[in-house]
RNA sequence: GGGCCGUUAGCUCAGUGGUAGAGCAUCUGCCUUUUAAGCAGAGGGUCGGAGGUUCGAUCCCUCCACGGCCUACCA
């Protein structure tokens, strides 16, 4: 909105009148007594036209306004709810009622008075006394539809979270989201660990990162794409349940189900394996959908979802062969799976390697009919560098991800603790890289060495705290889940 | 990166090759239990930006910006 925008200029005539009478359009506290919802619950069977013995001081946001001459009725939300404000021209001075009929839609207020309801039936506050608390500039979004400019409502959330019931919910869901997977891993005996974010060396996962520049130690740095070896490093040391909620970044496209910086839960224990963290996985999110929905029944995007442990478990090889026919066993080579491929006319990409194509089966013919929550196991071990491999069949590790709504959430594996296979494994990215791919891991001589000094058998556990905040709030883009989604800036002043 | 779509008042949206429309919001007046309050009136626009075609462009064309969806990339 230009700075010369009348509707602005309209209300900084008011602020300006206001402060000539001496008041303080942006004073510093104001003491309730109540919220609106407890007034709600508190005087629920209050009945039609009745007055209440209660005097209630509330603050919050106007958010509508009714003048009827005589008579003025202001809608005030907090953050428990809304409730309606009544003034007459009688029971305020006459100066005060001009006042209170001069308050704009968006201007914060703090009001004390007489609990009442309505001949209509609505619970209202008899305003004896009243404070501007915020003096608001520009209009907010229209009160019928909302904010519905999604480019607004990401660039400016605050709006967002004014106008749109459902923007509330979600950002309130996804508190409660993290703060119920928090209490499930503190009971199961887990600690909260903080492992750095800006990393000499990035690693546990496949991806680009975002470099950036220490001055005082004249160093490149990372920020991290996981917070896998910091974490198992944590093992090694003997804390044996240890797991970090944080942001993890790569540098990649945009899509609906990603952010180039995101939240991501990872937990690693020791002595269990990708079977425990299977259990795990499934016995957390059906805690955290009964703490946060109250049900294991959820809704997502159309489907009827049952959350409810055991969740179906199939091999990726089942998996592919099922939906493609293919079985990636008998065709285990990068030429042999391509002529396959053809000879069937599938319609798929072509892929560089071996493993590239089985992942990429795994998205176009299996991933869509995941709905109903299943973990699919067993990934090549081409794909899989940092997973201990299935015990007779080296081709394999013991990895798995989980899958709801035909969307990938996490992923987890028996963790490999063999400091002589994973150097194996970083030396084969490293040759990965070195042929052009730029997601192969980088060998990390200091956590070789951690795994030298002996990791116990562990399982580890990563979930994408934003995709299941998707799943549990049925969004349908990852941008409606994360307050501030990373966008292009734009040069005009809003 | 590619394709398609979108961008009109503060907000939500119509609309046309010939001087720009509605509702809400704003302002003025009336109105003392209203609630999408109501009634009467008023103001508010570089029609995303820059070029082009045309007597004339918000509309047609090109380029650009931003956004959305799909796709690619990305376990």
């Amino acid at each position: 909105m230009d700075e010369s925008n009348p509707l602005r200029a309209e209300r900084l005539r008011k602020l300006e009148a206001w402060r000539q009478r001496g008041i303080d359009p942006y004073p510093t506290r104001f003491a309730r007594t109540h919220l609106a919802q407890q007034l709600h619950e508190l005087f629920r069977d209050l009945p039609a036209g009745a007055d209440s013995q209660t005097r209630a001081a509330l603050a919050g946001r106007i958010t509508a306004r009714r003048l009827m001459g005589g008579a003025t009725f202001l809608d005030l939300r907090d953050g428990s709810g809304r409730i309606q404000l009544y003034a007459t021209a009688d029971l305020l001075k006459p100066e005060e009622y001009e006042l209170f009929t001069q308050v704009d839609i968006g201007d914060f207020l703090g009001v004390e008075g007489l609990v009442f309801r309505t001949r209509r039936g609505e619970l209202s506050i008899k305003t004896e006394k009243f404070t501007i608390l915020a003096k608001a500039l520009r209009p907010l979004p229209e009160k019928w539809h909302g904010l519905q400019d999604v480019e607004i409502r990401y660039r400016q959330r605050y709006l967002d979270l004014i106008a749109n019931e459902s923007a509330r919910r979600i950002a309130v869901m996804r508190s409660r989201i993290v703060s119920a997977m928090r209490r499930f891993l503190d009971s199961e005996g887990f600690l909260e660990v903080e492992t750095p974010i800006l990393q000499p060396l990035y690693g546990g996962a496949a991806a680009k990162p975002f470099t950036t520049y220490h001055n005082a130690l004249e160093m490149t740095l990372y920020l991290r794409i996981s917070d896998e070896l910091y974490l198992k490093r944590l093992i090694v040391g003997g804390l044996e349940k240890v797991y970090e909620i944080g942001k993890d970044f790569r540098n990649e496209g945009i899509s609906t189900k990603h952010n180039p910086e995101f939240t991501q839960m990872e937990c690693y224990w020791a002595y269990a394996d990708y079977n425990d963290m299977m259990a795990l996985t499934e016995r957390m999110i059906a805690q955290i959908a009964r703490e946060v929905l109250g049900s294991t029944r959820i809704l997502y995007q159309g489907h009827e979802i049952d959350l409810s442990p055991p969740w179906r478990r199939l091999t990726l090889r089942e998996a592919i062969l099922a939906e493609s026919g293919l079985d990636i066993e008998k065709h285990s080579t990068l030429e042999e799976l391509r002529a396959e491929i053809l000879r069937r006319k599938l319609q798929i990409d072509l892929q560089p390697t071996w493993g590239k194509q089985v992942d990429e089966l795994l998205k176009v013919f299996v991933e869509p009919k995941l709905i109903q929550p299943t973990f699919i196991l067993d990934y090549p071990v081409e794909l899989s560098p940092l997973a201990k491999k299935k015990p007779g069949n080296p081709k394999v590790v013991e990895r798995f991800e989980p899958f709801i709504g035909g969307m990938e959430f996490g992923n987890a594996f028996s963790e490999l603790n063999d400091p002589i296979d994973q150097r194996e494994r970083f030396l084969a990215q490293e040759a990965l890289r070195r042929a052009g791919d730029e997601e192969a891991q980088v060998l990390d001589e200091d956590f070789l060495i951690a795994l030298e000094y002996g990791m116990p058998p562990t399982g580890g556990l990563g979930i994408g705290i934003d995709r299941l905040t998707m799943i549990l709030t049925d969004a349908p883009s990852i941008r409606e889940v994360i307050l501030f989604p990373t966008l292009r800036p734009r040069g005009e002043t809003l």
